[in-house]
DNA sequence: CTACATGCAAAGGGTTTGCACTTAT
DNA sequence: ATAAGTGCAAACCCTTTGCATGTAG
């Protein structure tokens, strides 16, 4: 990671408006679609700076992360965020979920001397309308077993 | 995808060198990982080959694949494999864990209708071993929150 | 002023693909 | 003989980085 390792961070116009675009997304969001957005609406941003940006937002704590298909998709942090998500792989919606009780989840990792850094929780699948309209489609990563 | 998009599979020295190979490993490895160790142990295979053999194979559902840092993992897939891991980002070892119940995660989907097509639970964190030799590092992927 | 932030372009790493060549069947 | 599978290298995509240039403080 590079941009102020140590220093203060500092206020800028590429700051703000990724800020701005990121809020305005409803789900996950990968650097270069963002960066795609951002130059459509007019405030360019380098595409590097987007991703030292996204980045170094991620290690704050500032956005979420996940992995999905082949690239990074981040998305603002909410506090009630629980990290724990239901992805459509058709249309990319992504549903906030509440699983019943992760306490199992620390006496597991206890039981194998783990200290647990953090953990993910995606189910794939297909959403209603994605359903309908594509009926026979199928994706690469994963097979069914849920 | 290529290789045999419809007809019947062949069985080659690369493919049997590449299985081998493959049930000969612990936990997950990474398509560069197991060329390597194909390469080393005498029995070379195109890199081209090895991609394209765990893509087939992770389509047909004979691997389980897992994103980890930035590339995928495969690991045959046991019968009783269960897709849940707990995952050292130190030495990269990897624990099968069985979750309790998980039985909300379709009633979760169903309550929105989604149809599941797969899911993933990784929990990420120092082993005992790990935990000793680095006390201090720290790594960019997902904030703590476990 | 000075250090942090940006932009650009180049480099990097993993993965896929086009195409000619092998080889199992 | 014929189509599946292989190898190589080039192409791709996402991401990171080096370095000169801006700019917030």
């Amino acid at each position: 990671m590079d941009m102020a390792e140590h220093g203060v961070a500092r206020h800028t116009r590429q700051k703000d408006a990724l800020l701005q675009q990121l809020r305005a997304c409803e789900g996950f969001v990968s650097a270069q679609e963002l960066h795609r957005r951002l130059t459509d609406s007019g405030a360019s941003v380098g595409l590097a700076t987007v991703y030292r940006q996204l980045n170094s937002l991620a290690e704050s704590g500032a956005v979420d992360t996940v992995r999905l298909d082949g690239q990074q998709m981040f998305r603002i942090c909410d506090d009630d965020s629980h990290h724990h998500h239901l992805i459509c792989s058709g249309c990319g919606k992504t549903i906030e979920i509440e699983p019943p009780d992760m306490e199992w989840m620390r006496q597991v990792a206890r039981s194998h001397g783990f200290k647990i850094n953090s953990h993910t929780l995606e189910i794939f699948g297909l959403c209603a309308d994605c359903q309908n309209k594509r009926a026979t489609t199928q994706q690469s990563q994963g097979h069914d077993r849920a």
